[in-house]
DNA sequence: ATGCAACCGTACACTTAATTACGCTTATTG
DNA sequence: CAATAAGCGTAATTAAGTGTACGGTTGCAT
């Protein structure tokens, strides 16, 4: 199969993967399921990404790439860095509380190997905390903060915008935010994180 | 049976369920496992318990009277409310980062119906809630704090306080927090809470 | 002591879902 | 235009786990 076939109908795959995913949730989620909503064969889905898990991997990998390009992209924009923090902030919010991070987190949860937790911590929060801490390094550059120790800092700037709404989604008794309440979720940790490093 | 034996007889099996649970995760954790392992029959854990869930919604209750009555023995105490709140903040972090309390919201997020997750929020959260407001209230009628919306405030401490520990402890290989580390968390939130909301 | 109700241990349907196997069809390639 | 490799659809296999049934046993009340 031509390499750019084969790309496209991984991709159908993975987006059957979310639509059954979010649809019936992990327990509720079978193979066959997936298979038949993209209208591939298990055997296909099995050579292609070994087992339940692989084919869960993949998903997460995909999720954590795309927080990790918006990063990126924030970083390597050339704005101002206190203005890419404040920009970033409800995208990354949207992004982490997104159906599908979700999902993705409640699938990692109910694993019994225990692997999809690992692969999400890996490639999710170990990668992209890394990239917060440069991002609050170049707005320290500015003179706009001032802190010691920068992994707590990070932490303390997830603490503020995130807090425990992932876990809350998770457990399901949260319902999504829409955008407006997002923004405003964020303008205030960003207030208040600056209030707390901000010179 | 006697009230008494049969108190103690389920609490011998909800030991045995934590014990299963914190050993296997939610999803390996079967009915039959835990009746081998509290020398019990699985006739017997369905007539007490109905089903699975309902075993799972003991454990959820009982452990969330405990996070209760900790709050409440802090306000019935009679010392001063920002003592208070200091000296809980520790004790709240260690509960709800607990393995057990971890554990809980990995059934929670694995559950299909999503009914524990319910039970979670009602007896946990939906009920701590209020404590804190309550808490925070009476510190706010010291003078030491000021805030308009008393929701957002509980909201904040918990941030400050919880952050996203659980969902990373629920997903994650993170070993649990020592009581150093939790000491030190803990006040760290005190005096940004303090700041962000003292006067 | 003795009857009875609940409990233990084990076995047993009954489901369900992960994998595997396989015959048929379709696309790729030389 | 074969030859062949890969994919499709479906059926078979296997493995657990939930919830139920039941004979034997134990503790408790009278």
């Amino acid at each position: 199969m031509r390499e750019e076939t084969r790309n496209a109908r991984q991709e159908q795959i993975e987006q059957a993967a979310y639509a059954v995913l979010e649809e019936k949730g992990y327990a509720a989620t079978s193979m066959l399921a997936i298979a038949k909503r993209a209208r591939a064969s298990n055997e296909t889905l099995y050579n292609w990404y070994g087992d339940k898990t692989g084919l869960f991997r993949a998903l997460v990998v995909r999720n954590a790439a795309d927080v990790r390009r918006l990063l990126q992209d924030g970083l390597d924009s050339g704005e101002p860095p206190l203005a890419v923090l404040e920009a970033l902030g409800p995208r990354l919010l949207a992004l982490l509380i997104s159906p599908r991070a979700i999902q993705l987190n409640r699938a990692a949860a109910a694993d019994p190997t225990g692997e999809l937790g690992a692969v999400i911590s890996e490639f999710g929060r170990e990668t992209v905390a890394p990239l917060i801490g440069e991002l609050l390094a170049r707005v320290g550059g500015t003179g706009a903060l001032e802190f010691e120790d920068p992994g707590e800092s990070v932490a303390l700037y997830l603490s503020l915008l995130v807090g425990d709404l992932q876990i809350r989604r998770a457990i399901g008794r949260q319902s999504p935010l829409d955008d407006k309440a997002i923004t405003r979720r964020s303008s205030r940790a960003h207030a208040q994180f600056l209030r707390l490093k901000g010179r």
